[in-house]
DNA sequence: AGACTTCTGGATATAGTTATCCTGTACAAA
DNA sequence: TTTGTACAGGATAACTATATCCAGAAGTCT
């Protein structure tokens, strides 16, 4: 459902967040999240270029949150590698019907709705104060898998 | 968000669900749809495979549900195509994690629950029976996009 | 049987995603 | 200024998703 490239992104920002304000270079963060390092470069641009993080070469150099984990959110991230892409016009491509969507797509478009939801309501501060000593892209304790009734 | 391969699968089943029980051709499913003919074909032939429908050739044949379409979700045909995985592992494939999961993960999982959920609750014949004269496949009055607060 | 219809499955083409490699550029430190 | 570090970005490869085409099998009707 999510892609490769959202969950190492993902995963990256979480690494990146947990030595913030301090900058890591693509090399740490591949270590460490278990992305391939030239796959990884080329995201890390990407943030980059939609200004989630900043860069700095040299040595001592690496990347860096470009603002504080508690204004960043997943779907931050998720928009500025794969933006979600609602369901606004009826995807058969039919003209006449203009915006309205048919049944199908409306609850098709409220599973996106709720995953965007879902994601905007989390920062990457969230995810690292997890109570318990479970830690992110290192957990130990049980979490459960939640189950929505 | 979702691959072409589901919204397809899904405009067919709803499709076949407006003529059930009778059956349609490729042909016509494909017309109704707007989906390519020949691609349209392999998804039919996996959504037989897995069940769904059932085949009849020659003459007066085609594609027909193999239940009734209040029998049938939305997630039933998504899992058929492209099952939703939930993460039940930690992805960075540490083994001492065991099946626990990180917070960040975990709220991913929540994400994918949700729309498992979602579609777990609705069946084919919900979107048919929509209220108001929106028409599935082919809307006309308004469905506002829905928000989640 | 013969003509026609419709699904089935294999081969193949095209595009997008994922991944690797290599050269160049910017920066720091001595 | 030289050396070493680290990001930037282009070229390329492998794989998967999407899409097309066609010959063959299975069915209906006369």
């Amino acid at each position: 459902m999510f892609t490769q490239t959202v969950e190492y992104a993902l995963r990256a920002i979480v690494h990146l967040a947990q030595q913030s304000p301090a900058a890591s270079t693509t090399e740490d963060v591949a270590d460490a999240t278990h992305v391939p390092r030239a796959y990884l470069a080329k995201i890390l641009s990407g943030l980059r270029r939609s200004g989630l993080v900043k860069s700095q070469r040299g040595l001592g150099g690496g990347i860096s949150l470009s603002r504080p984990p508690e204004e960043l959110t997943i779907l931050d991230v998720v928009n500025a590698v794969e933006p979600i892409e609602r369901i606004k016009t009826c995807p058969l491509g039919l003209s006449e019907h203009g915006s309205n969507l048919c049944p199908l797509h409306s609850r098709m478009d409220m599973a996106l709705a709720l995953v965007e939801s879902s994601f905007s309501s989390t920062t990457i501060a969230d995810v690292l104060k997890e109570p318990t000593h479970s830690i992110p892209l290192c957990p130990f304790p049980p979490t459960e898998n939640p189950t929505v009734p």
